[in-house]
DNA sequence: CGGTATTTGATATGATGGATAACAATTATC
DNA sequence: GATAATTGTTATCCATCATATCAAATACCG
């Protein structure tokens, strides 16, 4: 999921000598991001993975990735509902949506329950566990989190940038 | 790369019938998204595969990925420099970083050369038709991709998008 | 009603990206 | 000159994403 993780402590790592600066061209100075700064969707993807890395971090203490977080709030929000429906909504291929509801059925988190009306489908139900978790990592996220963010941004900003990626994620 | 690709296709194709909605509880509403609006991550997440998927689709006819895209542009700037050097800049661990060149050079749009001071590094090197690429693929995005950005959010909200994205993923 | 098409969850499988360990060749360090 | 560190590389593993396919159940339609 981290993509800079070990290359950033490499890098970090890198006064290890001035090596023959004397002589040579002295050729160890950063390297130039040139129109890398000004491409959107590279800041965009490393800004991702920083945030996603953040997240895992705040939200360790209950093993929870973003996509699972994702699941438990919309099943919260949404009770009733089947597997097509929920992974269709979060973008997740019903095929991948599987193992994935595996995982938190096995941690007792949710249920699937068959549904009576049309018992292909399987209603998808937060258990209470799964409840009281997911209550705790939204206090995790809105303590840890979400707060660096805003202290980073400040919150005006951090409501600006919201907007914006929800403009691209809906409209783009 | 693209999450939502089928699943948007499924999601679209929904008005088949109205169910029995006459007696039952019409519950083909859409879903609540709940918290999720709120998350920056998640929107974070769904605009940049929106983007790279924009980006993939503008530079098709050159077929670059966004990554190789980034590597020749940090080729075309920092020429002589090595393989672990560039690699540590994007954030590619050097193993990872060993096929996506063996793919470069293959289709001759850069080279390796044994450096002459250090007989264990690689001194990177566009050749002719990496510029030539180079150059047509940045025309490429600067005309489709980021102008559609423009268009979407307004050159003012593009800046500071990508001010408060370069912040992130500089300092978080 | 009955036959066909669709939907749902599931399986298998492949492609891709990211991460770690280990290695030979080379260079740095002391 | 012996030991440590660096570079590119290989092998390997894990996670994510994507497609095809299937059986069961349901919808559709003549």
């Amino acid at each position: 999921m981290t993509v800079s993780k070990t290359a950033m402590v490499d890098a970090a790592k890198a006064p290890r000598a001035v090596r023959k600066e004397t002589e040579g061209a002295a050729e160890n100075t950063a390297l130039q991001m040139g129109e890398l700064s000004e491409l959107l969707g590279y800041s965009l993807k490393r800004a991702q993975l920083k945030i996603f890395e953040d997240f895992l971090r705040c939200v360790a203490p209950l093993q929870l990735t973003p996509a699972q977080f994702s699941v438990l709030l919309l099943l919260d929000r949404n009770p009733g509902r089947n597997q097509t429906e929920i992974a269709n909504t979060l973008g997740i291929l019903r095929p991948n949506f599987v193992a994935m509801l595996d995982g938190l059925e096995s941690r007792d988190l949710c249920t699937r329950i068959r549904s009576t009306n049309d018992r292909r489908s399987h209603i998808l139900m937060l258990t209470d566990k799964g409840r009281a978790v997911l209550a705790r990592a939204k206090k995790l996220v809105a303590a840890k989190h979400e707060a660096r963010l805003n202290e980073l941004l400040g919150p005006a900003n951090r409501a600006a940038l919201l907007a914006m990626l929800a403009t691209i994620a809906r409209e783009f």
